[in-house]
DNA sequence: CGGCGTATTGACTGAACTCAATTCAGGTGG
DNA sequence: CCACCTGAATTGAGTTCAGTCAATACGCCG
């Protein structure tokens, strides 16, 4: 399929050909141009023909299912430089709407398919960024089966200071670019226990608020404590304060 | 790296080679031995080398996570001719152990992946099965965040009797080869509480005991009405018997 | 038959949910 | 510039579903 089938299949490449043996995977995303998005505009709909992957450039996506009675389940949030609808069935699994404004490149699946045929070095980056995928999903299974509602929003907001730790290299600033509502849907709670759960960490100093939306780590240690997957290593350490590097790694 | 490296890499295909041109991802593991373990037994860890894939041949296996204090969530139950261990990072995500006695063959990963660079038609299939996996992985995800406990035990025996429908095709039969503790970490609950809603769908005649580990479907419809997953177009259905394709897919 | 682990049942507790009232912040128009 | 308005967030009061703790029942195996 790789070689046979390859003249007849040329005529799709049109995009990805256009940038030659891309060292990484996102580069095949750079011949097509960017699609703007409006915060709360809908990118695709689960059950929709599956036939883009996208890649964020600006701004945050979220990813969720409908079940019954309208439930609704956030099952991550995407920032720039994430790719989306990975997933290779024909019918997208979750609806994606843009939180904050978008922009994202999108790219149809054949041309997709056929840079992972073509350049087998961006395989074992897909692999990497699917496997990613994977480890994420397990570990919100883990938050949602298992943990307190203050966990929850600790574990939370440790993974966006993580997240933030590139763009804002120094000072323990978060900032939460979606609704308490948003937040809810994500952590499986309900607006009021996000609200009451945030209040009571900032009342003991582990947090304290800048805005409604942007927030200072007072005690990283403390916060990484409350996020409840101390392993023993973990946990006999982050008594003791500046042991930065195990706290706030990368 | 496909053609170039491969005489240097030759001599780990071993396994491998000795199955030329699998038509099915399953035939790559048919060179190895099978090997058993006990009931209770532990098959790998989370935080190994994750040198090895496995492919399940009989009996039934469970992987989960440990967090703090002890507590325990199982993302998945593994059947017969299930994969396990394919996420290509370099350490397992979680553990693997035997529910009930289980015969599985064991790969390294190096044969596997060289299999995969090797024969391209594989690939497809292999990207099928971490999808798959995915897609459970956010179904069980919604069942974690906003599903009630009957909705979560109604999602669990619909999901093993579609499993067993091939192995049963007639009779409504599920059979429960785990624990009640084992199913109250799978489903983010209590043991009793597990219980206490078995006991409510027998009493409501939707479920009947053939012993503690075996139960009778005795209402379909009903049954995934509780699920809590709804379409719509499921809802308007199931009030009334004999539609049994749309009920019983495959 | 007795013993032990698993499962069930019961009574009570509590964390998170629901419903409702208030406060806050950001945007608009006078 | 400020006062108002609106949706979002917070706070409060009461409820509920699932968890906890404890007692009992079942079933399997020696």
């Amino acid at each position: 399929m790789l070689s046979v089938a390859y003249s007849a299949e040329a005529k799709h490449v049109t995009a990805a050909r256009l940038a030659p043996q891309p060292e990484r995977l996102e580069e095949v995303f750079c011949a097509v141009p960017r699609e703007s998005f409006e915060a709360g505009e809908g990118v695709f709909w689960e059950g929709d023909q599956a036939d883009h992957v996208f890649k964020v450039s600006e701004g945050v996506l979220r990813v969720f299912k409908i079940i019954a009675d309208g439930r609704r389940v956030i099952t991550g949030f995407l920032y720039a430089g994430d790719l989306v609808g990975l997933s290779l069935k024909d019918r997208y699994l979750y609806s994606a709407e843009a939180v904050t404004p978008v922009r994202l490149r999108r790219l149809a699946r054949k041309p997709f398919a056929e840079a992972l045929e073509k350049w087998p070095d961006l395989r074992p980056q897909f692999f990497a960024r699917v496997c990613d995928e994977m480890a994420t999903a397990q570990d919100q299974m883990v938050l949602l089966s298992r943990k307190s509602a203050e966990e929850r929003v600790a574990t939370f907001l440790m993974l966006l200071a993580r997240r933030l730790h590139g763009c804002h290299p120094i000072g323990r600033r978060i900032h939460l670019p979606m609704s308490r509502l948003d937040m809810a849907d994500y952590l499986g709670l309900t607006i009021e226990t996000v609200s009451r759960t945030i209040t009571k960490l900032v009342a003991r100093g582990v947090i304290s608020p800048e805005g409604r939306h942007d927030f200072a780590i007072c005690k990283p240690g403390k916060l990484l404590a409350l996020c409840g997957d101390g392993d023993s290593y973990e946990d006999t350490i982050d008594r003791e304060p500046k042991m930065r590097q195990a706290i706030w790694p990368h």
